[in-house]
Parts: C-alpha cells; structure tokens; sequence
DNA sequence: GTTGAAAATGCCTTGGC
DNA sequence: GCCAAGGCATTTTCAAC
C-alpha cells in the first residue's frame, strides 16, 4: 500500500498537476500509455491519498484580494489561535501551519486592502505575540511537486566534525 | 473586463475550489443555473484571469517529500538568490515570496528528510543571512479562496489618534 | 442575460488478449 | 498493460423568453 511512485507515477502526478483536467486519453497519450491503464493509475494514486483531490486555481489578486501576509504567532498560554478560534472565524487565514522554534504557528493570508490588513492584524494580536511580513509580490506558488532528486546529495563537513 | 465578481460567480469558485473536476451539469445544478449559462461564466472567469487552471492537489507527504520548512533570506547585495538562481536548480522551493522588511524573500520548500533539509539549508546559505522555521504539521493549506466581508470592519481606535 | 432541448462529439468502462 | 466496442454523459449550438 506504500509503494514507492515510479517515474510513470511522477509523470502522471506532473500532467495533472499542471492540467488538472486532462482526460484519461489525453494524459495517457502524454505519458505513453493507453487509457484504461493511465485510469487504473489514476485510481491508485487516489486512494492511496496521493492525490487528495481536484481545484481550479484562483488568482487572488483578481478576485478581489490583492494583499498576502504572512503571520507568525507567538500565542500566550490558554489564548492560542488554534484552540480558540475557529477557521470560519478567519476567512483571510488560507493557511495554518504549526512551527518548531519559538513562535507557534505561521500563517498565511489574504486581504482586500492595507485597512482590512490592518484589521486582521489586531484581531490575531489578542492572541499573543505577532511577527507580520507583507508579501510585496509572489514568483510562484502551489508550483508542481515533483520527484525528489535520486542522488542524496552529502552534506558538507570540511572541518570533520562528524568523523 | 475589470468587473467585479457577483455572488454566483463566487459560488462558482467555492464549487470549482472544492472540486475542479465538476461537469457544467452538475455545477449547474449546484449554484442553480442551466449548464450553458455556467459553461459562460466559467468562460468568461477563466479568461479574466481569475480561474488560472486546474490542478491536481498531491499530498507532499504521500509523495515522499514528508518536511516542510519556511525559510526567510536575507540576501547579501548581489548574491540575491532571485538573481543568481533560477527555479530549476532548486526543485524543492516550492513558493517564493518578495517581502517588504529586512527579509528581502520567503520561502517555502519541501523534502524528503532531514539530512535533505540540511543540505538545502546549506546551499541557500551561499545566498545570504537565513531564517528557518520547520513546519510541525498542517492545519490546512490551499484553503478556497473566499469573498471578502461586505462589512468593511472599522479599526478600533480607543486613544483616537485619527481624530 | 438566461433557459431548455437536441445533436454531435468525445469519454469511460468493460471484456478478451 | 493493450486493444476494441458499447453505452453514456458531456459539451455546444440553437431558437425562444
């Protein structure tokens, strides 16, 4: 059930990662297979939970949100934002991810303007501590994952600590 | 061209969001509308540029790539990573984000283990000062897209500094 | 701008190899 | 994993509201 993906597997997940899409004919003939075999794939990496599903994209800037953040939270104890507040409670937050290290969380948000920034900043600042970035523009983002590089590239150790 | 996005269209894009692989029947059937009249919208928002694709949506961990980390640069005048790099040498850079303050760029990379991580971490290093932050774990990412509050909260101001 | 139906295209699935 | 064929859902077009 945990098989390691083969460069067909990487193939596919690459095609529908840019084109979502894509009938089983068309991915098929772009990966040299026929469709019943590209759909019986499909399924597989499905229910394995490789592929969690299917999204358009959406240009947030187009659709009325302009503004990217991140927020790094420091909560105080007993007001953390995880376990006070709900995800309807913040639309703007589009994504929480807990942290290693001295802050808690990182989040990531979108906004229509500096006024609503504004607002949401001190709406998460009752929570505890607060470390905003502005985002001034994105290179890329949700960019195609792709198959690890095969060669475990060493780690440097000139000075031979690790000896 | 520029108009603004009316309460059906955004019903749209919470469907599409959820499930990019809808037929215009069935997405009809969602927000109430007949299938040629949702195949034009979704035209016409795909050629504003609001609806930029279709992806498939994989689970970085069931793919083999299990860590994620934010990494801040701070990058040293004329090392800047944006400018030295490109984004084929650095596959696991999965975002990049230019940011206002002393942190010129954020961002966000997966890999397969720690001792990846670590190498990673030692080649953007060559770039500049560095901030990381390791992601325990994902509350939710590529969360939909959603319409802003009509309610342009007012930012509270207790001292009344604005006055 | 929207509706409803009808026609034609293309798709998915099944079975056999 | 491939090929072929059947049945089916879909997209698209059109006239009408």
């Amino acid at each position: 059930m945990e098989k390691p993906l083969d460069q067909t597997d990487w193939r596919i997940l690459a095609e529908l990662q840019e084109n979502g899409r894509l009938s089983y004919n068309q991915l098929g003939r772009r990966v040299n297979l026929s469709s019943p075999a590209v759909a019986e794939r499909v399924r597989r990496l499905e229910e394995a939970g490789v592929i969690t599903g299917y999204q358009a994209r959406v240009d947030p800037a187009k659709a009325g949100l302009p503004l990217t953040a991140f927020v790094q939270m420091r909560c105080q104890l007993g007001r953390c934002l995880l376990k006070t507040t709900t995800a309807a409670d913040l639309p703007e937050v589009v994504e929480v991810h807990k942290l290693s290290g001295s802050s808690c969380s990182m989040l990531k948000v979108r906004v229509t303007s500096m006024r609503h920034l504004e607002g949401l900043f001190e709406r998460l600042g009752e929570h505890g501590e607060m470390h905003s970035y502005v985002v001034l523009s994105t290179q890329y983002e949700g960019r195609p994952v792709e198959p690890p590089p095969t060669d475990a590239r060493p780690v440097t150790d000139p000075a031979g600590w690790s000896r």
